[in-house]
DNA sequence: TAGGGATATCGGGAAATTCCGATATACATT
DNA sequence: AATGTATATCGGAATTTCCCGATATCCCTA
């Protein structure tokens, strides 16, 4: 895990804001067919409520995905982006041991 | 506490290493006048083992400063910077709480 | 296989960041 | 007052980031 990559992909608003809403995806986003918990959020949905072109919508979720603290599958013409606990738990303990 | 400008502080290799030394200073920086535990490292300790500039260390510790992670001391002609332990605390509570 | 919808990638302008050298400021000493 | 030392600030070139519109790719369905 790249401390400094990780820290890149926080520090912006919209993507700290995605990684949140992940964090919790029933409460952010509508219902959808596929079950959240278990496949995550389709790239359409994050869009809408980043208020942010599909485009850089995409780019942040790879900038997130990159870093490690999310990951995604693809089912048909979707995406779906959930976070990666154990990434995130291992940026946590990172933080609290290196900080 | 700003999250973004924090995760902005800490997104350089140069700023995460500062912290990190100034955490133990004792152990990473050599003996003076001052405790360093009470008022820090001054600026010329910590830009001759960064192997950058002193300005662009001293601006890094701005921004460090800025983000509310280290706070400074001027004794005399020196600039002693020392971390902020309370800040640094409530960044891993709410890294805890957020992430 | 043609068309349409979802997502990814490309190219780019504007703004921010990185890091530097030069210079200014602040303080201590002589 | 003059000089030397420590730090801060300024101006700038190079790089990166931000965010966009246009377009390409992938996949589904008719």
């Amino acid at each position: 895990m790249d401390q400094v990559e990780v820290f890149k992909a926080l520090s912006n608003k919209t993507r700290l804001m995605i990684l949140q809403w992940l964090k919790e995806p029933e409460l952010h986003f509508p219902p959808q067919d596929r079950d959240m918990k278990e496949v995550g959020v389709c790239v359409g949905q994050i869009h809408c409520k980043a208020q942010l072109t599909q485009s850089t919508i995409s780019e942040y979720l790879s900038i997130l995905q990159r870093s490690g603290l999310i990951e995604s599958t693809r089912i048909g013409q979707w995406t779906y982006y959930k976070r990666n606990e154990a990434a995130c738990l291992e940026l946590k303990q990172l933080i609290e041991t290196s900080i």
